[in-house]
DNA sequence: CACGCGATTGCCT
DNA sequence: GGCAATCGCGTGC
């Protein structure tokens, strides 16, 4: 059984604290260490005055070296060099006509980053159903191309730092209840398939892929 | 400049 | 579970 709410309801949750915002020394770590601790945080941008976004239950970690399935591996180019920035600011790629986020790690230069694959929506829930077309909330933020839809993330965003821009904040919970972290290969991979990288809050209905991979 | 592919998604069987 | 859609980017002619 799932400790998550079987309704779509959203739960009464506070609004989110700048003053709780992750510091660059969060992000300074080794990429699996960030990825895993990025976990249960909040992560949400202000949109029109607004804050969107909800808690991070799944990530993955792309290394910069002997890593043949990050965007890395073969050195820096115009589209990745925002990978290669300060630790703790924005890496947006393009992929299948969509976008998916990351946020760098380890230090500039390096070439390391988190992608964000899943939240559990939390805030601006109208917003985020009205960009993507659904109302279900399931189906909002569960992937990573589809939580950068629903907080209109794409390419103007890359390279923005999450520690200092006041529109965008990765803070500590409060409250946050307890949860089990389980770790496993990345999703969609065809290189470096076997690395165990990707780390998920246990049970949680928002983390992508089939149910009976959240255990 | 043409071609092929991908850290995806959503619809179909 | 399979597979098509879709498009920016890297590679090579």
């Amino acid at each position: 059984m799932s400790s998550e709410p079987a309704s779509d309801s959203p739960r009464p949750v506070p609004t989110p604290d700048p003053s709780r915002g992750l510091r660059r020394s969060f992000y300074r770590r080794s990429t699996p260490q960030v990825a895993e601790g990025l976990l249960g945080k909040w992560f949400a941008r202000r949109l029109g005055g607004d804050w969107i976004g909800g808690r991070i239950v799944e990530t993955e970690a792309y290394l910069a070296e002997d890593d043949l399935a990050s965007h890395s591996a073969r050195g820096r180019t115009r589209s990745n060099a925002a990978m290669f920035g300060p630790p703790g600011s924005l890496y947006v790629y393009p992929i299948h006509a969509k976008h998916c986020l990351n946020v760098v790690t380890e230090q500039e230069g390096r070439g390391a980053a988190v992608l964000i694959r899943a939240l559990e929506p939390l805030w601006g829930i109208e917003t985020m159903q009205r960009r993507r077309g659904r109302e279900r909330l399931r189906e909002l933020t569960r992937g990573p191309a589809m939580l950068c839809q629903a907080l209109d993330v794409d390419r103007r965003h890359d390279g923005v730092d999450l520690v200092s821009d006041p529109d965008w904040l990765v803070a500590e919970p409060s409250p946050e209840p307890p949860f089990q972290i389980t770790c496993s290969t990345r999703i969609g991979l065809s290189r470096a398939a076997d690395m165990p990288l990707r780390f998920f809050v246990n049970g949680n209905r928002f983390v992508s892929g089939k149910a009976s991979d959240h255990r």
